[in-house]
RNA sequence: GCCGCCGUAGCUCAGUUCGGUAGAGCAACGGGCUGUUAACUCGUGGGUCGAAGGUUCGAGUCCUUCCGGCGGCGCCA
């Protein structure tokens, strides 16, 4: 059967409240975000990706019987003439001529009684709400940020791998997997590929999932996340602390800049993004702890932060900040050790307010001998790391980066309660559906 | 892994102290009213009280076990 298409051209409801459209006939399209009737007129909330508008239908007009049986979520398409009017929300509504029901929609079940449990029950349909609306833009821009900021800066983009057969850190918190006739993991971090491609590409980055089979449950763990990535052949602390700054900064100010709506949405103070610039404080391991004490807090030398301990400290700045020039015993197998006090590997974290740490990155052993020491004292195989050990073997270099949350930062950024809000569809140790 | 909390209508909750025929608001449905702003208003339907077992004349309520979920710490990004 030979169908021919009317085209016909819709509008996004951004420009029509823009105000492009004043006493224009226009054709919009989306769902029906709100639904209120009268004897002589309907009113019908429409909502696209772009943003909400109010549309009326009159008692006279033919499509009053399809307005009547229009429900909440239904997607519908209409025509109209635009009208400035004081009484509409946004300041501009519809008059319609002609409303047509796409998708009859039954009793959508999120009604304004809502609890964080059902939220997530129904994930699916809460993503329509414009608070997800909001945060999903803005995560889009945010990566999108990412890819500029290190292209920019001539860091190729490079696919790690997500099975692998190594732990990064040789925990036990990797996720299985069968494949094949063997047993493998799903990666954790693309660190130790991303090493190994530096000798190649000098400067590389990636953002891509990773995996945490460990049973957390607090507001700022995944099972699965998204990874910022970035390795640099002969970087130095500096360079790398460098990175980190400039690269949180620009994100907060371009999104400070282009994102308004999202922002006035999610209630987030644009000026506290676009504040943040570089150079973020630098503080060591041993002066957090100073810190700590003088606060009253107790922290034994050679731990790693708690929590509480790292809210503290971000309480004081107010702001992102680096602690760097840790004990070695608290961190991992392939950070370097300073050669004046190889007590201390250089690694350094940016914490934030309310979310902790942020990013962990840091130097990493570039000496062959040094590193296979210290995977033995780590209980590793070497030979489960031969092929990393070959970086060193062939054509070693200093060298250095690190790995921060997306979810985590965008968290930090909105303010939100938990990291769960700011990927569509979380998955933690009790969520995985939908 | 350790600790704490919750589960009653589609949703949000009250009812648990002190055991005695299962309630409200919102949503849905039917009417009324209004250029409405998550409208207002009158009415109607809607329940295996998470599950199983126990105590009791009688359990939403007390006890035991299990299931599901939430949060804190730890681990980490």
């Amino acid at each position: 059967m030979k169908v021919k298409d009317v085209v016909i051209s819709f509008t996004s409801i951004r420009r029509v409240l823009n105000g492009d459209f004043d006493g224009k006939q226009v054709n919009v399209r989306g769902w029906v975000y709100r639904k209120r009737t009268g004897k002589k007129v309907v009113f019908v909330v429409l909502r696209d990706a772009t943003g909400i508008i109010q549309c009326t239908v009159k008692r006279d007009s033919l499509s009053w019987d399809e307005a009547q049986k229009v429900s909440i979520e239904s997607s519908v398409t209409v025509s109209g003439t635009v009208r400035s009017d004081g009484r509409a929300p946004g300041g501009f509504e519809i008059s319609i001529n002609e409303l047509k029901i796409v998708g009859l929609a039954e009793a959508f079940p999120i009604t304004k009684d809502q609890s964080e449990e059902f939220r997530r029950d129904v994930r699916h349909l809460w993503l329509r709400s414009q608070k997800m609306n909001a945060i999903m833009k803005i995560r889009s821009k945010v990566l999108k940020l990412v890819h500029e900021f290190f292209r920019k800066k001539t860091f190729i983009e490079v696919s790690p791998p997500m099975f692998i057969s190594s732990a990064v850190e040789g925990g036990a918190t990797l996720f299985g997997v069968k494949y094949f006739d063997r047993d493998l993991y799903l990666t954790q971090s693309a660190q130790l590929h991303l090493e190994v491609l530096i000798a190649s590409l000098e400067k590389v980055y990636c953002i891509a999932p990773s995996f945490r089979a460990e049973k957390s449950r607090t507001i700022r763990h995944l099972a699965e996340y998204w990874h910022i990535e970035a390795e640099q052949a002969f970087a130095t602390m500096e360079d790398l602390m460098r990175l980190e700054e400039d690269l949180v900064s620009h994100i907060c100010q371009e999104v400070a800049k282009d994102c308004k709506n999202e922002l006035e949405t999610l209630n987030v103070d644009t000026k506290r993004l676009a504040e943040v610039q570089p150079p973020f404080p630098r503080i060591t391991y041993d002066q957090a702890i100073e810190k700590l004490s003088k606060m009253g807090y107790k922290v034994k030398w050679g731990m790693d932060f708690g929590f509480e301990d790292e809210k503290a400290l971000a309480k004081e700045f107010g702001k992102p900040f680096f602690v760097y020039a840790y004990p070695k015993e608290s961190k991992a197998f392939y950070c370097k050790m300073y050669e004046e006090n190889p007590k201390l590997v250089m690694s350094v974290d940016m914490i934030v307010p309310n979310i902790g740490e942020l990013a962990t990155g840091g130097s990493r052993i570039d000496d062959k001998e040094k590193l296979i020491v210290r995977l033995k004292e780590f209980g590793l195989k070497e030979e489960d790391y031969d092929w990393y050990i070959d970086q060193r073997r062939y054509g070693t270099t200093p060298h250095g980066g690190f790995g921060m949350g997306v979810e985590r930062l965008l968290a930090w950024m909105l303010n939100l309660e938990t990291v769960m809000e700011t990927i569509p569809f979380p998955r933690t140790t009790r969520r995985y559906y939908p």
